[in-house]
DNA sequence: AGCACGCCGACT
DNA sequence: GTCGGCGTGCTC
């Protein structure tokens, strides 16, 4: 009789791997526990044992090698966590070593190489060697006697007495541990020269406590009678096992709502998870969040480190936490009695991974968890997303409103600014040339009248840089990236030129290289606008947010709690601006050129306009005094405007699904998106030609075609897109047939090109 | 995906 | 003669 396992391994693999458990290790596998296992010549891995088998004789394959070790006695996944990265797998047309490597927390794994048949690896996670210091307890006064005159030593020495445990005769403590207490580590030498401390090195568990920093007296706040007549009604469609969106505008005390419904799944002995957007862990969001529970908490995102990560993990197996705030890797922990999945701003792109693979979206793993976890859905957002919007129409989620806000803070004033008449009408006003093209006078004069008030105005510009590119006043000449297609940005302050899409960095030309005329600079970026406003209000003190000051952490949150302390009047900043920030003294948002964001050739770019436009205007309601928003496009007649202005969701709403409807779009359709990429661009048009070709007469689908994107080429690699429109089946598998010719393709083209599959894109 | 194995050009 | 280019095929 001998036992095998079937493991799963954190490689781009879709199948299981057989191996054989030696008799020093039988009985001691578990299926949901680790082993290390080697997989080729030299790599030693740790895997997932997803089945056992006794077999009376030898397995007939030679090539099955013994695992190396049992890592695990018990199951650090489970059932319900695995059905969820299966579906992941097969939905999203991925493999399971994939989903794995993605969902598994680094430290779960192991590193290591087989060098002439000896294995050298070790556990990531387990165990880290560190001192163990001793001291007997009975000797205590007499040492700190003997001690009088060595104040270092002494203070060391009371540390440990303070924070260390009693272990039998003596009071012991970590030696990390203590050195976060003011003790010195010459002291501690002494200490032990002097033979009042023994030392030992000694492995010790890296599950130590993370303590969150947690509020305790902070609670729940009280239900407003709107708040309870919403929160209710969230129940009962809850109970009933429907989807609920909760649809309020901001201000509205949706997070209040929810907080309540997870303190009662949580009072019920149940799990919650409740996941919010990236840029989320910034803002006072998760601290609201996690004030709002005095324990049983814990955060789970990519940005929590390593150990962190690990040791939340490791909470939630062992029911030492029962409500997870995340980003949306956090989907894929191993809960076992989930009761609710919130999505905060469930509209928000990042609930969708979209760098690397798998490319699955958090909100519908939510709602797919619903029928292998049991749980509630609970989706939320100011600015719902079509998608779920459209599942409300078509009576597959309830929805919840609530039209009045918290504070009854009236609506912000929105107005909409032609930027055409700009440079025309206000040149002449200030003399100036260049300057007046970006800022209406209306908008100067607004973010005056706001500084002598002494209140904050925000100022959006979406791109980064100074300028968006520079080009010859001869010859036309534009510098370009060498590996991508695009022109580089101007960044001024560093006197580079750079590629947003690769990173490329050359220096400022000053003279055209072909014909030694001039330069002049194009379009404005974030830096750019600072400099300009800084001209107009000299005496302001300006904060730029965007993504060059965020790189810099440190600044970045010196700048922002600068800001939040109502220090710096201006506040210059891309998308992240706003996001949920607190801005409590502002009471003005200015939108330089809204084009850039709804130009965007994409077939969300309006919905997203009027998502970010509504959550910007909600920056400035946090007072009960009226906030103002001004946006300045070159298409005031486009009737999106209309209904940001009148707060007309339904509009927007019912405008968006009728042109997917004409066009074909998601919600209408299931869209899966194909790249193609390929260093020769003869290869790579031949290429997804054929593909083309093939999937028209594999798969039955809408249409399916084929484009150059508008950056054709980045880093070097030439780029060309498949867009696949499929019927919509619900959360079923993309076609099976679908996935297998995809499969298959992968294979054919398989070190010519690189063949990448986004389902629901 | 990695990564090793394998078969042909320019070098100490 | 060898180092190393990247085409091909496998991982129990």
């Amino acid at each position: 009789m001998t036992t095998y396992v079937n493991v799963l391994l954190p490689l781009y693999l879709d199948k299981l791997l057989i191996y054989r458990v030696p008799d020093q290790w039988q009985g001691q596998v578990v299926e949901g526990g680790r082993v290390a296992v080697s997989v080729g010549k030299r790599k030693v891995y740790s895997a997932i044992v997803m089945s056992i088998k006794n077999i009376e004789e030898d397995f007939p394959d030679t090539r099955i090698k013994d695992i190396i070790e049992v890592i695990d006695l018990k199951p650090i996944v489970t059932v319900p966590q695995i059905r969820l990265w299966q579906w992941i797998s097969d939905y999203y047309i991925s493999t399971m070593g994939e989903v794995m490597k993605n969902f598994l927390p680094t430290a779960l794994r192991i590193s290591g190489e087989l060098e002439d048949g000896i294995t050298h690896y070790r556990h990531k996670e387990s165990v880290i060697s560190d001192v163990r210091l001793s001291t007997s307890d009975s000797l205590r006064d007499e040492n700190i006697q003997t001690l009088s005159r060595s104040p270092k030593q002494k203070e060391a020495f009371l540390s440990l007495l303070k924070f260390g445990e009693l272990k039998g005769e003596n009071i012991e403590i970590w030696k990390s541990e203590l050195l976060k207490h003011d003790a010195g580590s010459t002291a501690l030498r002494e200490l032990v020269k002097r033979g009042m401390l023994s030392q030992k090195e000694e492995l010790r568990p890296r599950n130590y406590q993370v303590k969150e920093k947690i509020d305790i007296s902070a609670n729940l706040k009280v239900l407003t009678d709107i708040q309870k007549v919403a929160s209710e009604s969230v129940s009962s469609f809850l109970g009933e096992k429907k989807p609920v969106l909760l649809h309020g505008i901001s201000g509205s005390g949706k997070t209040e709502i929810y907080l309540h419904q997870v303190k009662t799944a949580v009072d019920n002995g149940f799990q919650a998870l409740i996941l919010v957007p990236e840029l989320a862990f910034s803002t006072q969001l998760s601290k609201r969040i996690l004030s709002a529970f005095p324990s049983d908490v814990a955060t789970y995102t990519s940005q929590d480190s390593a150990l962190k990560r690990f040791s939340t993990y490791q909470k939630i197996l062992n029911g030492e936490v029962k409500i997870i705030v995340g980003t949306r890797v956090a989907v894929g922990l191993p809960f076992d009695n989930l009761a609710i999945v919130v999505v905060d701003e469930e509209h928000d792109l990042s609930y969708k991974q979209s760098d690397k693979r798998p490319y699955f979206s958090a909100r519908d793993c939510a709602l797919v968890m619903q029928n292998i976890y049991g749980s509630s859905t609970l989706l939320v957002s100011a600015t719902p997303s079509i998608e779920s919007f459209y599942n409300v129409e078509m009576g597959k989620y309830a929805i919840v409103k609530i039209d009045k806000r918290y504070n009854e803070a009236p609506d912000p004033k929105i107005k909409i600014i032609d930027r055409r008449h700009i440079a025309l009408k206000d040149k002449q006003v200030y003399g100036y040339r260049f300057d007046t093209r970006y800022f209406s006078k209306y908008m100067l004069t607004e973010i005056g009248k706001c500084m002598e008030r002494g209140d904050q105005t925000l100022i959006l510009h979406n791109r980064r840089g100074f300028a968006s590119y520079m080009e010859c006043s001869n010859c036309g000449y534009i510098p370009k990236c060498t590996q991508c297609n695009v022109s580089l940005t101007y960044h001024k302050q560093s006197m580079m030129l750079e590629c947003h899409y690769c990173g490329e960095r050359r220096k400022v030309l000053d003279l055209c290289p072909k014909c030694r005329a001039n330069m002049v600079l194009h379009g404005i970026g974030s830096e750019n606008v600072e400099e300009k406003l800084d001209k107009y209000f000299p005496l302001a003190s300006i904060a730029r947010l965007d993504g060059d000051a965020m790189r810099r952490k440190k600044d970045f949150a010196d700048t922002l709690s600068a800001v939040e302390k109502g220090e710096k009047k201006l506040v210059v900043g891309t998308q992240i601006i706003t996001k949920g920030f607190d801005f409590p003294k502002a009471t003005l948002a200015c939108v330089v050129n809204v084009d850039n964001i709804l130009n965007f050739p994409n077939f969300r770019s309006e919905e997203r306009t009027y998502q970010i436009m509504t959550q910007f205007a909600g920056r400035t309601s946090r007072n009960v005094a009226q906030g103002e928003m001004i946006i300045q496009t070159s298409q005031p007649e486009n009737p999106l405007f209309l209904q940001i202005r009148n707060n007309d969701y339904l509009s927007m709403y019912r405008h968006e699904i009728e042109a997917r409807t004409v066009f074909n779009y998601p919600p209408i359709c299931k869209m899966i998106q194909i790249t193609v990429k390929c260093v020769d661009s003869e290869l790579l048009s031949s290429a997804s030609q054929d593909i083309v070709t093939s999937l028209n007469s594999g798969v039955k689908m809408i249409s399916c075609s084929l484009e150059s994107p508008l950056i054709d080429k980045i880093r070097g690699f030439y780029i060309e897109n498949i867009t696949v429109k499929l019927l919509k089946i619900g959360f079923l598998p993309a076609k099976e047939s679908m996935a297998k010719i995809i499969q298959q393709i992968v294979k054919k083209y398989k070190n010519k090109v690189i063949v990448s599959v986004n389902v629901d894109c």
